[in-house]
DNA sequence: TATGCCGCCTC
DNA sequence: ATCGGAA
DNA sequence: TTCCGATGAGGCGGCATA
């Protein structure tokens, strides 16, 4: 098949919304290719290369791929982001320039799918010195090669953003619809995919060897299984009314590890299949001295502790322990426990159709002892009270919140259902850090949000020693299209050229607003921030706010000086501190 | 050698 | 991670 | 309810450049 036909393809989904019609163009696709494009073709679906577990990346963000376009049509990066800036996509950008420098190729001198896929991957394989320059070469050479349709699409690919409306699941419909018509084989092949994580290979077993083939494909310890995600409930009531009787268990803030111990070696996986094995050598050694399974299959939380004290640390502590060199050092300042909830599979025995009792018990007597795995602790509630117990004590040690569990469901891989139920802080409606903030400016939108005028706000609280507004973060999330709309025209009469003089930031917006109108703004927690400047002082860092939306705009009476001081900031900062350090 | 840009990855 | 929109 | 794609803070590491 040739690259304009892939992009045909692409450009059809990309025009349709209906599911059921996604499905259908995916299927004639896959009807349309040959045996041995399934596979690559099912991965640049994904906008891929390669399964997510293995390490293959372009290497190519937003800003080396304008390089490569500029490069390929004879102008500089700042015209394609120009371009970029104002239309809200790489490929559609690309595609104007490529017009503009009169360098449009016909679709019939297109390369094929598998030779760009090919040199994706060549693309991919270049590291060390003038890598850079090399890969934004020889993107620009595989540009020059295609005709408009094609620029458009393949741009996006290495950015992340194909957006064609299709994700895994609808991926999975779209096989079964072309094998069998209907999506009667959606269950296999989910199940197959959910065992394996790598979709193109169960595209290109269901076409050499049919649904059969796709039967045999299991779990492989070693090969990361898919993990299960919790969905989120806003009230312990609303879970026990959904869930009735469940397993409750605490919530830590650290890293989802999937932990595989196949006789004496040991693999530890991300919560998105990432191989994180060399990070985490206490873990691994604690797997091999406490694990007592030939192999094994099991999932926790890890989290960083104080090695004198035992306390356990903050969320941008642990996440010091994600590094590739000066690992021994880092486990020696921060070590890590590992606290295991779960049980996938046991000397040569798949566990994840067995009911959660059942695994627990399994996990328990496997896992001996305690070091640095922990078995953690789970009981069982039945009503609101119970839970609300189990909760209180959580958010009383620091933690993030509670899960609740379904008593008899299966380890659900890849699903995101209601047999896991997450419960935090915030949504419990307690000790909301609402912040009232000031908008300072925004920044344009990519994609739908291109067309509302806005995707993201900086925003600043106020540091009345100095009468100044420091940034404290940008907010991306919490308004409607609507909104979105509404904000931009209410910043209109403030907007000015230049950095407002009482604005300190570091972060340079699209668009500069004069502090006017003011928002509430709702977040987990707050951090130490290197890059916004509310509380920063000489060497000090400043302060931001996690997971920061958007919850209501104040009334137009409020003014800029009325928002959330620094001094109050700080003080939240210090008591969320407070509680860390009480677990 | 030090710093900054950028991408990738965690939450 | 959180959230809104579409089906 | 499910699925998708907008967007957040921030740490590390590779590479380019001063």
């Amino acid at each position: 098949m040739l690259f304009s036909k892939l992009a045909e393809y692409f450009e059809q989904l990309d025009h349709t919304t209906s599911r059921n019609t996604l499905v259908a163009i995916l299927a004639d696709l896959y009807s349309q290719c040959d045996q041995s494009e399934v596979r690559p073709i099912t991965y640049l679906l994904q906008g891929r290369l390669a399964p997510f577990f293995k390490p293959i990346e372009i290497g190519m963000g937003i800003n080396y791929v304008a390089d490569a376009i500029g490069k390929a049509f004879g102008v500089d990066r700042k015209h394609v982001m120009q371009v970029f800036d104002r239309v809200g996509d790489i490929g559609t950008a690309a595609r104007q320039v490529q017009q503009e420098a009169g360098k449009e190729l016909s679709m019939e001198e297109t390369p094929t799918v598998l030779e760009i896929f090919n040199q994706l991957m060549a693309i991919s394989q270049v590291s060390g010195q003038g890598s850079i320059e090399k890969k934004i070469g020889m993107f620009a050479d595989i540009l020059q090669k295609l005709d408009p349709r094609s620029v458009t699409y393949i741009c996006r690919i290495p950015v992340g953003t194909l957006r064609l409306g299709v994700g895994d699941p609808t991926i999975l419909d779209a096989l079964s619809f072309a094998k069998s018509g209907d999506k009667s084989l959606r269950k296999p092949l989910e199940r197959a995919y959910n065992e394996t994580s790598d979709l193109g290979l169960i595209a290109e077993t269901l076409w050499k060897d049919g649904i059969e083939g796709v039967e045999k494909l299991s779990i492989m310890p070693g090969n990361p299984v898919r993990p299960a995600l919790a969905e989120r409930l806003p009230t312990p009531e609303a879970i026990i009314n959904r869930m009735g009787q469940c397993a409750v268990e605490k919530k830590y803030d650290g890293f989802r590890c999937q932990v595989h111990k196949i006789g004496n070696e040991v693999k530890i996986f991300s919560r998105n299949l990432e191989d994180m094995t060399g990070m985490f050598p206490e873990i691994t050694s604690g797997t091999l001295a406490m694990v007592d399974a030939e192999t094994a299959i099991f999932e926790g939380e890890a989290l960083a502790y104080h090695p004198l004290s035992g306390e356990f640390l903050p969320f941008q502590v642990t996440t010091k322990r994600r590094r590739k060199h000066k690992i021994e050092e880092a486990a020696q300042e921060l070590p890590l426990k590992l606290f295991a909830f779960d049980i996938l599979y046991k000397n040569g025995e798949n566990l994840m159709g067995m009911k959660y009792v059942d695994r627990r018990e399994i996990l328990a007597n496997t896992i001996k002892g305690e070091d640095s795995l922990i078995v953690s602790d789970w009981v069982i509630a039945d009503n609101v009270e119970k839970l609300m117990e189990v909760f209180n004590e959580a958010i009383e040690s620091g933690l993030e919140g509670i899960v609740a569990k379904r008593l008899d469901s299966p380890y659900q891989a890849g699903a995101r259902n209601f047999n896991w139920v997450k419960l935090k802080r915030t949504h419990a409606g307690q000790l909301q850090d609402t912040v009232d903030c000031v908008i300072v400016g925004y920044i344009y939108g990519r994609g739908k949000r291109a067309q509302l005028g806005a995707g993201a706000l900086l925003v600043a609280v106020y540091n009345p020693d100095k009468d100044t507004f420091q940034t404290i973060t940008k907010i991306g999330t919490g308004l409607t299209d609507e909104e979105w709309k509404e904000v931009v025209e209410r910043c209109k009469p403030y907007v000015t050229e230049e950095k407002p003089a009482r604005v300190e930031s570091i972060i340079q917006p699209s668009v500069w607003v004069e502090p006017a109108v003011v928002i509430e703004v709702l977040a987990d927690e707050i951090t130490r921030s290197p890059v916004h400047t509310a509380g920063m002082n000489g060497e000090k860092q400043g302060y931001a706010l996690r997971f920061p939306r958007l919850v209501s705009f104040r009334e137009s009476d409020k003014r800029p000086e009325d928002a959330t001081t620094v001094q109050e900031i700080i003080e939240m900062y210090q008591q969320q501190a407070i509680k860390q350090v009480a677990s």
